[in-house]
DNA sequence: TTGACATCTTGACCCATGTCAACTACCTGT
DNA sequence: ACAGGTAGTTGACATGGGTCAAGATGTCAA
């Protein structure tokens, strides 16, 4: 096998326009292709980063899915975000050099793995990506104001519903049934995200079997009213 | 009053440590302080932006104290975040050219407006201001996760004590009292950043008041024992 | 000062979710 | 195919925080 066929290249990878920048020049194109240092495997289970690392570069994902979580001292333990092909983790390492939550592959993945540095010195020269840039780091934010609406005002219900929802519309942007998923983490992890135990969302998913919203099977779930689920999220004050 | 006065000039700041990036040279300094275009005041009460409207600029709190909050249309309300003098507010305009959050004044403000294209402009020349601007990003995001910690994980002692903690911290940081502070918002507007409700932050203020750890008078918070807070927020698991 | 209104406090009761426990189903490696 | 371990389900019960309501306190304008 030559070189150039191991040789990383954005421009020929199909997720290019989930993660890197659209409509550049094919000068540019190829300045970009130098910004993926190396690719990395990681094994279900394993760790791309941790808590305290010393934060040297973000890292797109190529395939699998990952989780990343914060660890507090006192034991606490909170899923932050789960993250899927195209996406970029890392960003929270940027602020004081080492990361501070950790990101554990849910299923055996593959990264690019960009050094910061390399990113910072391209988007001076390249303003698409500059741009780029400040959108991810802004699209993580707007988020997150997401995640802390679920978790400061929605009840389990509507927790679980929204969850579902996004789920099968990240997946559906990949070209996967918009109507059928499976699901990559624990009853544990899905609720620690939601800010719920376990066993309310195993209740939870029961309820909407019952309904008739999704069937259920282990990680298997199809989704059969899409529309109940989306009125759930939005019911909340229909009461009053 | 001559033009010069009013001038706007971040290099005689004395904010200009918690906004804007230290160790440049004079040069860079000058360069930095054509980035606010202009200064805006605030009413307490008004919007310095709104939701959908136009992302243009971010905007450097100078004076006054701001929230930050998402309203959806079904009738929930999350405040999502209370920011303070010196600190950047607008970020997540960034990611669809278009706001996706409220920010009202919670007293008389006054802001540096900083154009967002003037931001990237030069962030491509000074380095420095490169870096800063990604650490700003990335310390917004850290800081959400420390949200989502608390809202998916805490109990509602645990969660007003680590807002007291982190008010003052901020306070102290910029040289006020470390055990002394006013409350700039309601109990309706923490319950609402904490995921509580009103009554409930009232509560637990007064558990807080006979336990001796605090002196409350309306929004006046006199901190009497800040382990104890600290106590509080890193229990948890003490009783396992 | 007075009245009107917003904010805050407190009590009584209720319910959604947590806790604990038993049981079932599935997966993995041999 | 089997044993052991992990993950998921379900029931019974406990409880933290929500809800509703009354009253107190503070604020602002006239």
């Amino acid at each position: 096998m030559n070189p150039q066929a191991i040789k990383v290249a954005c421009s020929n990878c199909n997720l290019r326009e989930l993660c890197m920048p659209i409509g550049l020049s094919d000068h540019d194109m190829n300045r970009l292709d130098d910004l993926v240092a190396v690719r990395k495997k990681i094994k279900r289970g394993a760790t791309l980063f941790t808590n305290g690392e010393k934060f040297t570069s973000l890292y797109a994902i190529r395939t699998g899915f990952f989780k990343t979580c914060l660890a507090t001292e006192d034991g606490r333990d909170q899923v932050t975000g789960f993250q899927m092909a195209g996406e970029i983790i890392g960003l929270d390492g940027i602020v004081n050099d080492h990361h501070t939550c950790d990101a554990v592959a849910l299923e055996d993945a593959e990264v690019c793995v960009m050094p910061f540095e390399n990113i910072e010195a391209l988007s001076r020269e390249v303003t698409a990506l500059q741009s780029h840039v400040h959108k991810i780091m802004s699209r993580e934010i707007v988020r997150e104001h997401g995640v802390m609406l679920l978790l400061g005002s929605m009840r389990a219900e509507e927790r679980l519903a929204a969850f579902l929802l996004n789920l099968v519309q990240r997946l559906h942007a990949r070209g996967f049934s918009q109507s059928e998923l499976v699901l990559r983490m624990t009853r544990e992890e899905i609720g620690s995200y939601l800010g719920l135990k376990l066993e309310t969302v195993s209740r939870t998913f029961s309820k909407f079997v019952e309904d008739g919203i999704v069937e259920v099977k282990q990680r298997h779930v199809r989704i059969l009213d899409t529309e109940a689920l989306q009125r759930i999220v939005n019911h909340q004050t229909a009461c009053h």
